[in-house]
RNA sequence: GCACACGUGGCCUAGCCUGGAUAUGGCGGCAGCCUCCUAAGCUGCAAGCCGAGGGUUCGAAUCCCUCCGUGUGCGCCA
């Protein structure tokens, strides 16, 4: 229920009056102005052809033709824009209202049932998350949390990738390299312990011919379906699975579901696609090897074909990807994939032979750019990487020093637990408060920032709020929202009003990084209310100002939870 | 070479899809605010040819073209 759309309902239709009286019926955009300087605006600057005159006269004219508004309690014209105020009373009637009525699910779209397949981190079990990957799971984690809060019904998936050359080698090193010849492990958990073999294993591969030749004979082997092979890379994988959804977990990412690529091998349907797409007119052979020739399809390049067998007739991972895509589509009404902008070309290619394949439909893609370090990009060869589970320790001690600067008064777990919420909500927030399409230089400065536009600031001002409530002590009876007049009240309830649209921003328009903003507009709204409004010596206002109180609690509970953060009650 | 993205005060960023009033916030800087609900807060000041140039339009940060800069891709890798 979105409390601003009867007002403008009503803006609508009286313009739609007054512009008829004025011999026009053309259609007209109803827009909020950004300056603030009315609630609801309607620009005259299009009519001007229609009616051959000038916009501010015709702005004019048309508010002088509005029929009477009971929502409504000023509309003027300026500057060629026809302006509306809305009621003061009846916002806060309808907002509060909308809110106490909702509670944790004000903002919420309505339920559409529409089966949305969210894929998001599938990262190479290989090593442990790293910074610059991280994007990836927390766009997808809280694009998968906006969608639901709109009415979409999202399952996320994980593709794991347990097939090819990467994992084969750490599995290989995992049996031949002995403990004591690796570097020292800087953690304590499953993929931190693997990461060492893989490390170590690629450097004996490029050195010795014999651990290389050892390699390729694993390799071929599991190409071949060895079901022993096989269900050693798998188990290796699903080791160092472990402690990547450690991590995840860590940021409060959880996925419904995983799905392995070696499946696709298995069941025979990666099989099926290079059958299928042999018999299309655009496939031709090079020395035994299958491609697609995609120029005709608008491909660009040094190469314009698309490899979808080896020599061998083994399966690339493309192949397999689209068997996948397949599957995907008997599974969801909309399938949406979170990828690095390195994947652009290989979807580009992917939607064309499925298009081939007769498919009608094809993955929407998010695609973010990569999250490269001051010195440069990120590699774990080069050990220039930062990883995700640093990164969140270092947020959480950095968050630790600061509750115990403010509260001496808390016990030591009490204050690990508020720690933990900033820590890892401020690398959350701060991931996607940009837009994932922006490169992102990663400095611990910003990524720790836990002031101005951050996550403790919005679960500061949750906690403030609870603060309130907890000192108030009982609740009220009927609360009358007129008592609301003051500019920070009426500010802080217009605020309120919007969460609705916001939430079809994120959520329809996949525009997450709405909701951080919006988080701190709220934020900011209610600590100047806070810093100017007494409340709890409110006197006569005092019981009304705390219904303001605990409406904003609940949207700012809202806005944390669907970006995946939690609302501390005391900080 | 070709293709795709990005370029907004010293730094980071919103707005671009769907053109409209004075371009959104934050960090940093400067100056203020705690006998009163948590100062992770609040107030004020300084700081912008919205990468450059052209076009479309009554009107362009927003749409189109060219150029410059940066990133990414163009494997019988995954």
């Amino acid at each position: 229920m979105d409390p601003l759309e009867k007002f403008e309902h009503q803006v609508r239709d009286a313009v739609k009056i007054a512009f008829e009286r004025l011999g026009t019926d053309v259609p007209f955009d109803i827009e909020v102005p950004s300056t603030g300087i009315a609630d609801f605006a309607v620009p005259c600057f299009p009519l001007a052809k229609v009616l051959r005159k000038a916009p501010p006269i015709i702005a004019e004219d048309a508010a002088a033709k509005l029929p009477p508004m009971d929502l409504v309690s000023r509309s003027w014209a300026e500057r060629g824009y026809l302006n509306f105020q809305v009621d003061d009373r009846q916002l806060s009637m309808a907002t509060l209202g909308a809110i106490f009525d909702m509670k944790s699910n004000y903002g919420r779209g309505k339920v559409s049932g529409t089966r949305v397949l969210l894929e998001h981190t599938s990262v190479n079990p290989t090593g442990p998350i790293h910074v610059g990957r991280a994007r990836n799971p927390i766009i997808g984690d809280t694009l998968a949390r906006c969608m639901r809060a709109y009415g979409y019904d999202v399952t996320t998936e994980y593709y794991v990738n347990d097939v090819g050359k990467q994992v084969v080698l750490l599995t290989w090193g995992l049996e031949n390299i002995p403990a004591d010849k690796l570097s020292p492990v800087d953690r304590d958990k499953a993929d931190h312990r693997l990461v060492v073999y893989y490390q170590r294993a690629n450097r004996m591969m490029e050195d010795d011919p014999e651990v290389a030749r050892q390699v390729g004979h694993m390799l071929r082997r599991f190409e071949d379906g060895d079901k022993e092979v096989m269900a050693k890379v798998r188990r290796t994988a699903k080791l160092m699975l472990e402690g990547i959804i450690e991590s995840l977990a860590s940021i409060n990412v959880v996925i419904d579901q995983f799905t392995w690529e070696s499946g696709f091998i298995e069941d025979g349907s990666a099989r099926t696609v290079v059958e299928r797409l042999t018999r299309s007119e655009h496939c031709g052979q090079d020395q035994g090897a299958c491609y697609l020739e995609l120029k005709p399809f608008g491909i660009h390049g040094k190469e314009t074909r698309f490899f979808f067998t080896r020599a061998d007739g083994t399966t690339l991972y493309t192949t397999r990807d689209m068997a996948y895509h397949l599957d995907k589509f008997s599974r969801a009404d909309r399938t949406i994939n979170i990828l690095g902008e390195d994947q652009k070309l290989g979807q580009a290619q992917l939607a064309i032979a499925l298009r081939l394949l007769g498919q009608e439909r094809v993955p929407e893609c998010v695609f973010y750019s990569f999250v490269s370090l001051p010195e440069g990009r990120m590699s774990t060869r080069k050990g220039t990487v930062v990883y995700l589970d640093d990164l969140i320790e270092e947020a959480e001690e950095r968050a630790l020093e600061e509750v115990r600067k403010r509260r001496t008064d808390l016990p030591g777990d009490r204050m690990l637990e508020i720690a933990r919420a900033i820590g890892r909500g401020a690398v959350r927030y701060n991931i996607v408060r940009v837009q994932p399409e922006k490169p992102l230089v990663f400095k611990w400065e910003d990524a720790l920032n836990f002031e101005g536009n951050s996550a403790p600031f919005v679960q500061y001002a949750h906690a403030r709020a609870c603060s309130i409530q907890r000192k108030a002590g009982a609740a009220r009876g009927e609360i009358d929202p007129s008592v609301l007049t003051n500019e920070y009240e009426l500010k802080l309830i217009r605020v309120l009003a919007r969460y609705p649209s916001v939430v079809r921003e994120s959520g329809e328009k996949q525009r997450i990084q709405a909701l951080p903003a919006y988080g701190h507009e709220v934020a900011a709204a209610f600590n100047q209310f806070y810093t100017y409004v007494p409340v709890l010596k409110g006197e006569e206002s005092r019981e009304a100002r705390l219904a303001l109180v605990d409406a904003t609690r609940i949207v700012l509970a809202n806005v944390l939870t669907t970006l995946g953060l939690s609302a501390p009650e005391e900080m």
